[in-house]
DNA sequence: CTTGCATCTGTAGTCACTACAGATCGTAGC
DNA sequence: GCTACGATCTGTAGTGACTACAGATGCAAG
């Protein structure tokens, strides 16, 4: 049925190596090292050589990670809710719970920047831009009250 | 015309010792060291027994440092602009470029925030909260395309 | 068997602080 | 002058979430 393959093909063999994990998810090599050494993911397999070898769990959960992070989970937050998962007790209430405080940080992250925003955007408007120097900004950061 | 006074005065005397500098200007104690360390902060003059005496003008310079921290720049972008104020040929026209660099980074962070909350509240949203271990989050997270 | 990319370990750097430990300074009261 | 006691000193290490090496192997194609 099937000849010679020309790419690779790891869907049904022998697992993963780390590059190929690191394609598929977009977390850098690097980094799915420093998720196993700080206890995020768990140990892989050992090719005789001493690499590593990934099966399909596990480019879910590092899937999983990713996704989580690019939502502004903290690594911390990220470790409860893997920790949920694997006791398999976890209850949508507690998930619930940890993603809209969460949310509530983000909000919060919004606030403070957009006061942030206003006050930049105010300083900058009253300054000439000129090739003076004597600037508003300056003197604003030097002798505010 | 001045009998003892009771609270001690800096004004006009022999410096203040950082623990006075860290009340006026609310930065940290450990942080203005740290500033002295990479630059941000010059090194004082220093008593017989070598602790540290500021003058007015390092008062100035760390509140500047603070307020311009608590507007979101960078210790790199305050390096910036206090090398042009130490430079004393600043423009105006600089300082409003980076101002505005600056702003721009602010602007950015928000609409990344915003989407960020979007897609939590949405997910939220979805979410039956109930005692139960099916949750539509946790799904997501694993199974996201 | 060689070439050459992939992967390995371990360490140090990033940013902006913060937190110690252990020693010394400075000053108020006696 | 002596003693307490808080303030300050130096130097180092920790934070979060990576990233960047160096130098040594592994692995697969030709």
């Amino acid at each position: 049925m099937q000849g010679k393959i020309a790419v690779k093909d790891f869907t049904n063999a022998r697992g993963y190596p780390i590059g190929e994990m690191s394609r598929r998810t977009g977390v850098n090599i690097e980094t799915i090292r420093y998720y196993e050494r700080i206890g995020i993911m768990p140990e892989p397999d050992r090719t005789a050589g001493g690499n590593r070898q990934y099966d399909h769990d596990q480019l879910k959960r590092l899937s999983f990670v990713r996704r989580s992070r690019e939502l502004g989970f903290s690594l911390e937050e990220i470790r409860a809710l893997l920790e949920m998962v694997d006791r398999d007790d976890f209850t949508c209430g507690e998930v619930h719970a940890l993603t809209t405080g969460h949310l509530a940080s983000v909000r919060q992250r919004i606030a403070t920047l957009r006061k942030l925003e206003k006050a930049l955007a105010g300083m900058a408007a009253e300054c000439s831009k000129g090739d003076v120097p004597d600037c508003p900004i300056v003197d604003m950061l030097f002798d505010a009250p």
